[in-house]
DNA sequence: CCCGGTCGGT
């Protein structure tokens, strides 16, 4: 028996086919190729293909065709079957070449499909009017768009030009290509213009943004049909045009036209963008009446709709009450947890994903996850993520997927790692480099940062403004003055960037931390917008290391205004007082905090500990392992007196509304956190661990000696930046 | 017998 499907198709001389087909009525229901559609498995389709074998069907151009274009579009295609398939065939007729170029044309690579089609040329098979549709989709696919020039000339040559599909494909291509004159040419040399040919055009128009183009071309269509309104909708929803979107739908609503599964699905991606629940409501129940309330790609987007405005509850409700759950309904659950920053929640679905359902995570599910991984600096999860990425996709990461790793690896404090995965990315996009940057700014390597900022410019990239908030974050965080002046300039002045709030705040910071304080006046006076709370901080932080009593009055002022119930500021102002010996002030500035009942951030420190991530609050006592962990604590107390540690207290007040006591600043929630890191990782071990805001002085410096204590190295991620503490030092070099 | 345009998750 023929089992092994290699050693039946591989036999040379290649099989010469006889140059007709019986009747294909007769192949068409000849049971072993009705087996196909059955078939969800290589195994099972090298079964049948045996079957077509033992049948002699296989001598028929019918069957090689389908088993062909089922090897490379059904859901478990395998293209290198299909090519297999094909190679063995001597003379392949239209049916297969076309079959072979489509089945590329709708790969990860649609640029082969080119290939194919020159070989069917050289070959001297003539292409017919199948063959140019598929062509064509590869060009677009691909973005080759001289290829897609040559084959539109190909197409003249053989007058197809007017066939309605071609026609089709050709505006698709060229629209797609962003080649909007080309499509337009197509479109107004031809008298059979039809309703699918203004959808294109429209499309587009839509697809540049240019909506008014794509609105002319709407209104004077003869006559439009469903994907005519669709189209039209999404293109408003695509350039966020979301109340142009909606009145869309009711208008076709109010023409009779009845919205089908895509206009529901388009418009709840509208209602879930903009914010309008209201809408996404009264569509769910709409779908009800209209007995659609079981399709899964609606309920699919309804929870989607209702996670990304903000009732988890809902959308938790909606997911669990489905059957047959696909990726998709775990994708938009999962990305619905992870963008209302419940990270734990979508760490933990993405837990009973892989160990509950059937159904395999694909690269979206990671994009989602990874984000959720690097907020919780959950790195044995990431890591994970990462061996199974390359183990189920080996070399056909997609960029975005690579650089999703990368940034989680760099937020999860492994520099080293993300590098790696940078360095052996075959193509990177603008966000690999931005992420690579601001993960180096963010570690402290700012000479790494500011080298592969040169090396991204030689490589022909163009920064954006997320590149300059990582360039001169870098020079902030290493106070390298005449670097930032000199990118900031480069930014404005030769890439055209208009500077944000981001941008002045990395300015502000270093200018005031250098002591330039009529500088940084100056570069405020000059800002088009208001300075936000993060621009005043930073200079209020400056006037303290400064000492600079009467600006510092100032800027808190507009602070107090700001964010009246953020006690940052009355706590860095009474430091300044404090520290120029003005009690008086220090007592007012303490009783006014008290008054006005301020809303204190807890600090919450997080560390993952064999994959399953702890957090923990001040003074927390709720860890079940607590008992052990205050006796490490007191331990590290005591361990830290006899090396010579003195509490710094000048930041005591951060915990002026907790209840004092004796101890306080060894319960700050980084310490609680690295005390459970000590008792439960071996000797040796690094430890990671993630705070919600800045480090204080105090555990700074007793992070520091604890590193060289317990020969540890502990990387802290804080609100701002990592510190890699190490033999007694930080990476920061105590300038943060 | 294989052809075109809309549509969800970054």
């Amino acid at each position: 028996m023929l089992s092994s499907p290699t050693i039946a198709i591989a036999p040379a001389p290649l099989h010469v086919l006889p140059s007709t087909d019986p009747p294909y009525k007769l192949l068409q229901s000849h049971p072993s190729l009705a087996l196909l559609s059955k078939c969800r498995s290589t195994r099972t389709l090298k079964q049948i293909h045996s079957q077509i074998i033992k049948t002699g069907l296989h001598n028929t151009q019918f069957a090689l065709s389908k088993l062909i274009e089922f090897c490379s579009i059904s859901p478990c295609s395998d293209l290198a079957y299909a090519v297999l398939l094909f190679e063995s065939i001597e003379q392949p007729n239209h049916l297969i070449w076309n079959t072979v170029i489509r089945g590329h044309s709708l790969s990860d690579s649609p640029a082969l499909a080119i290939d194919f089609f020159v070989r069917m040329i050289v070959s001297g098979a003539v292409p017919n009017c199948y063959t140019f549709p598929f062509v064509l989709k590869s060009c677009a696919r691909s973005g080759l768009a001289p290829e897609g020039r040559q084959v539109h000339a190909h197409i003249l040559k053989r007058g197809l030009d007017s066939d309605v599909f071609v026609h089709s494909s050709l505006i698709s291509m060229y629209a797609q290509n962003g080649d909007l004159e080309g499509a337009r040419l197509v479109f107004d040399k031809s008298s059979h213009r039809d309703t699918v040919s203004f959808t294109t055009l429209m499309t587009g128009y839509a697809l540049k943004g240019y909506m008014d183009d794509a609105k002319k071309l709407f209104d004077d269509m003869p006559r439009r049909d469903i994907v005519s309104w669709n189209a039209m909708i999404a293109g408003f929803t695509q350039c966020g045009k979301f109340d142009e979107a909606l009145e869309t739908f009711r208008k076709m609503q109010r023409k009779n036209v009845l919205p089908n599964e895509s206009t529901i699905v388009t418009v709840l991606v509208a209602c879930a963008q903009s914010g309008h629940i209201e809408l996404g409501k009264w569509v769910h129940s709409w779908i009800k009446d209209q007995g659609m309330g079981s399709n899964l790609r609606i309920v699919n987007s309804l929870i989607d709709m209702y996670s990304k405005n903000g009732d988890l509850e809902k959308a938790r409700s909606m997911f669990d009450a489905i059957q047959e759950k696909d990726v998709i309904s775990w994708n938009v659950m999962i990305g619905g947890y992870n963008h209302m920053n419940h990270h734990r929640e979508a760490l933990e679905l993405f837990r009973e994903m892989l160990l509950q359902s059937h159904v395999k995570p694909n690269d979206v599910t990671f994009l989602n996850v990874l984000p959720s991984c690097a907020c919780l600096c959950a790195l044995d999860l990431g890591k994970w993520i990462h061996v199974y990425v390359d183990k189920n996709y080996k070399n056909c990461t997609s960029t975005s997927l690579s650089t999703s790793l990368m940034d989680m690896y760099a937020k999860c404090g492994n520099i080293v790692a993300a590098e790696q995965v940078f360095r052996s990315m075959e193509h990177k996009s603008l966000a690999s480099w931005n992420a690579i940057l601001s993960g180096s700014a963010m570690h402290g390597e700012v000479e790494r940062a500011l080298e592969l900022f040169d090396e991204m410019l030689n490589e022909g990239f163009e920064p954006d403004e997320i590149t300059f908030v990582g360039v001169l974050s870098a020079c902030s965080h290493a106070g390298l003055v005449e670097f930032g002046r000199k990118n900031f300039t480069l930014m404005v002045d030769e890439f055209k960037i208009t500077p944000q709030l981001h941008h002045y705040g990395c300015m502000i910071n270093l200018l005031g931390r250098a002591g330039l304080f009529s500088e940084a006046e100056s570069m405020i006076r000059s800002m088009d917008m208001e300075p936000d709370e993060a621009i005043w901080g930073s200079l209020l932080k400056a006037c303290r290391i400064h000492r600079q009593v009467q600006l510092g009055e100032t800027v808190a002022q507009n602070l107090f205004k700001l964010e009246p119930s953020n006690p940052g500021a009355y706590i860095l102002l009474s430091n300044i007082y404090a520290e120029a010996g003005r009690w008086d002030d220090v007592a007012r500035i303490r009783t006014r905090l008290n008054d006005v009942g301020m809303k204190k951030v807890p600090g919450c420190t997080s560390i993952e500990v064999n994959s399953v991530v702890h957090e923990f609050l001040v003074a927390d006592k709720a860890h079940p392992q607590s008992e052990q962990i205050y006796k490490m604590l007191a331990e590290i107390d005591g361990l830290l007196e006899r090396a010579g540690f003195e509490p710094d207290t000048t930041e005591v007040l951060y915990d002026i509304d907790e209840e004092w006591k004796e101890g306080a600043l060894s319960q700050h929630s980084e310490r609680i956190a690295i005390a459970f890191g000590l008792i439960s990782t071996k000797p040796g071990t690094t430890i990671r661990i993630a705070k919600n805001l800045r480090v204080c002085r105090n555990c700074h410096s007793a992070t520091k000696l604890m590193s060289k204590i317990f020969n540890r190295d502990i990387i802290a991620r804080d609100r701002n930046r990592f510190h890699h503490f190490r033999h007694g030092s930080c990476s920061c070099k105590d300038c943060w």
